[in-house]
DNA sequence: CGGATTTGACCGGCGC
DNA sequence: GCGCCGGTCAAATCCG
């Protein structure tokens, strides 16, 4: 993986909700373009992958799918399930209008989605574009890549998750001051749900964490079933980690962790919902996410494009809110008395919610 | 004693 | 082919 190019790409897309730069990232190399051209200078490039953070605000994307897209969030317990859901309805009235705006609507309103790029996409922005792509843009995939999701969290949203999670490892991440934390989900023997968990180095108050493989089993009905097992180390055994700044027992894993008291919370305690193979529709993710991307990384041989275009062309709609923009949520939603759906348990605000409600889903989500 | 965390080692992918 | 890097394993350790 490379270079942090997840977070530089997130956490730039988060804190700086009304900035016209672009961030590229092409081994491990970060180039802010200012005043990025208004068609490909609002890619951010990834050396991971094929896979590029797409900023729609420019340039079309019209042409992508994204049903898959939607179905991956869905997944993931981000997405409420809808009757009908065409392509676009996924993406609320404010996404599309940030799709459509020429330029970047005001911070507090603006609702920044990123998108990913697969190869064909390359193939066809480079078809379309004058701009280069970087020949670091490679074709290939990981082995062991899978769907993979990124948000960027807050402090009070990694409280807010249910399942148990057991760290199984640590490492130092080039290119970053904070190590990855990697946890596993404990609910299960056999859930290959996993997470990974840092701090952004630009703002150790935000956490990235990264969500990979699905529950094999029910979210616990408890949060606090397993928190007796928690423990808190941070205070009695400082660590490297904690040396670092990260976390104690990150894992959290289990529910809430009394951690708050003496830590700067567990990294990646609480999680929000990970994919969960048996419905489980109450699964309710964080609401207040700072920054949410999924990143399709397809664990089948899926380099013959063309197959499925959902696997090729995904489009994912990033939700990339800073906490001036969750503000300015808080202050619609305050003229908006009634809409209190958009209110969180914590009273930060959903993009996801709030998406959900502006494109008129009345599933409740 | 059971379960979680720590941490060094190991493995595999990828770039050069 | 080699080295770097990220991800995982597993023994040791700790805690309730």
């Amino acid at each position: 993986m490379a270079d942090g190019w997840d977070l530089h790409a997130v956490v730039s897309g988060c804190t700086t909700a009304a900035s016209t730069s672009a961030t590229i990232n092409v081994n491990g190399q970060t180039n802010n373009v200012e005043d990025p051209l208004p068609d490909l200078a609002s890619l951010t490039f990834t050396n991971d992958d094929d896979t590029l953070f797409y900023n729609p605000g420019f340039g079309d994307s019209s042409d992508f799918e994204c049903e898959g897209l939607e179905e991956i969030y869905r997944s993931f317990n981000f997405l409420k399930p809808r009757p009908n859901n065409p392509c676009t309805s996924s993406i609320p009235p404010t996404q599309q209008e940030a799709q459509s705006l020429p330029s970047p609507p005001p911070p507090q309103t603006m609702v920044q989605v990123q998108q990913l790029i697969t190869p064909q996409l390359i193939k066809n922005s480079r078809a379309g574009s004058s701009l280069p792509l970087p020949a670091t843009v490679r074709s290939r995939r990981r082995k062991n890549q899978q769907t993979k999701l990124v948000r960027q969290m807050s402090h009070e949203e990694l409280l807010g998750d249910s399942w148990a999670w057991r760290k199984y490892g640590q490492k130092p991440i080039k290119g970053s001051p904070y190590p990855r934390n990697y946890y596993r989900c404990s609910t299960s023997k056999g859930c290959g749900a996993r997470k990974q968990v840092e701090k952004s180095p630009a703002d150790p108050d935000i956490y990235v964490v990264s969500y990979s493989g699905e529950h094999t089993h029910p979210r616990p009905t408890h949060r606090n079933s397993l928190a007796g097992t928690t423990r808190a180390k941070f205070s009695s055994r400082p660590t490297a980690a904690g040396a670092s700044s990260e976390p104690p027992s990150a894992a959290g894993t289990v529910a809430n962790p009394p951690c708050s008291s003496s830590s700067p919370v567990s990294a990646s305690s609480l999680s929000p919902s990970t994919p969960l193979i048996e419905g489980e529709s109450s699964a309710a993710p964080p609401e207040n996410s700072l920054t949410e991307t999924i990143e399709i990384l397809d664990d089948e041989e899926d380099d013959e494009m063309g197959e499925t275009e959902c696997d090729e062309v995904v489009l994912i709609p990033n939700t990339v809110m800073s906490e001036d923009i969750l503000k300015g949520f808080e202050e619609l939603r305050r003229a908006n008395s009634g809409s209190t759906r958009f209110q969180t348990r914590d009273n930060s605000l959903s993009p996801w919610n709030f998406s959900a409600a502006a494109a008129g889903d009345g599933g409740g989500c």
